[in-house]
DNA sequence: GAGAATACACTCACTAGTCGGTATACTTTG
DNA sequence: CAAAGTATACCGACTAGTGAGTGTATTCTC
């Protein structure tokens, strides 16, 4: 079996994924991942050059899922690009009220290595995020709205900052409000998309973005 | 000199301040900050009774001083709120601009203790956050605005967002979408009031908030 | 038999926190 | 007034445990 697909590796990412997640990338040891694994620190050492490698595995095996669970969850065709954003909103909320929901794994982990701009978690946050505000981009233009850049923009920031706001709080309650900002917005720019067309077709070209 | 307030005290405290807060706090021991405060371990048992009670003191220094700054920066008198607020978000970028700069003190320690809501440092982080939302819905309100309470939770998400949005892409410019969506909503709410003075004067009761 | 995958046992630095002791200064008491 | 007592503030050296990472031997699988 391949090495960078064997099942003891995804055992060690599993592992990895529940012990950094639910506590901390700096609380958690490389011994108890092994532990947890089920194998010794000497496998994880054998699957993985060092911690930094494993978290960074850790946050590439969240970022797809991550993306993935918010795009499968609003259909392509159904509904209006407010709407679909107003449940992604929702959603945060629905999952802040787990008691196992501990935030955003990339916006804590930049947080963690606030100091080490270039630590591979960092880079696979920053990846991450990135592809979020470009689907989001995506979603607004193909939905005609101008601006969608600055809009999609805008919506991570309300986004991200609902999350800090319900990790910080402990209250969930936060995401509504951020829903409520988000509509606000999507109004003001939607009508200001409907006075001006020729934005409205510029912004459409701008879907060249990558996501997978 | 009284225990609480002694030189040395105050030494150590600002010898954690620039380790915790560079480094973050998980990532600093005990021992760096008695090294660079210049006294040994034992000495920084002697003041405080835990690295939790010094991580707690740590962040207690930043509260007022952080509030007070943007109270400051902002005098009371001179201009509107939507303008105040709007330097805010000015400011939050220039500061991001620093290379010492690792977003908010406050949140990134609620992200390195997600898991412990009880921890010394979530409770003066949530504190700090409630006192700067209560600020922020004074401001609006003694300007006239309608639903205070509600738009001053929209800017704290907004804020937070882009500090989070900054520290992932390294990229002090977010400050700014994030004060055109303030700008955005504060229009928006703005209008409203003006349509319900009767909201204005509940909005306005409420001040009975504490800051100091 | 070869190479991949695992385990045992280890290193060395660092972790939070503690033990016992000391120098200084301010009180209390004969 | 002086000796004894006491509180403050400090330090060097320690403990028990954990941090990341490794050298070497063994087992599994093709």
């Amino acid at each position: 079996m391949a090495r960078d697909s064997s099942k003891t590796r995804r055992r060690l990412i599993a592992a990895a994924d529940g012990l950094f997640y639910g506590q901390g990338i700096r609380a958690v040891g490389v011994d108890a991942i092994a532990e947890a694994a089920g194998v010794t620190k000497r496998t994880l050492y054998y699957h993985f050059a060092s911690k930094d490698d494993l978290i960074a595995a850790y946050l590439e095996e969240r970022d797809l899922p991550t993306l993935g669970r918010y795009q499968r969850m609003i259909p392509e065709g159904g509904a209006s690009a407010a709407r679909r954003i107003r449940r992604i909103f929702e959603q945060l909320g629905k999952n802040a009220e787990d008691p196992r929901w501990r935030g955003c794994s990339f916006l804590r982990a930049a947080a963690e290595f606030a100091n080490l701009p270039g630590h591979p978690a960092r880079v696979v946050a920053a990846r991450h995020k990135r592809r979020f505000e470009a689907w989001l981009e995506e979603v607004l233009a193909a939905d005609g709205f101008g601006e969608a850049a600055a809009l999609a923009r805008q919506l991570m920031i309300l986004l991200d900052g609902a999350v800090a706001q319900i990790l910080i709080h402990r209250e969930p309650s936060y995401a509504l409000s951020a829903a409520d900002a988000a509509s606000t917005l999507l109004k003001r720019t939607n009508k200001s998309k409907r006075r001006s067309a020729h934005r409205r077709v510029r912004a459409g070209g701008l879907s060249g973005v990558h996501l997978s």
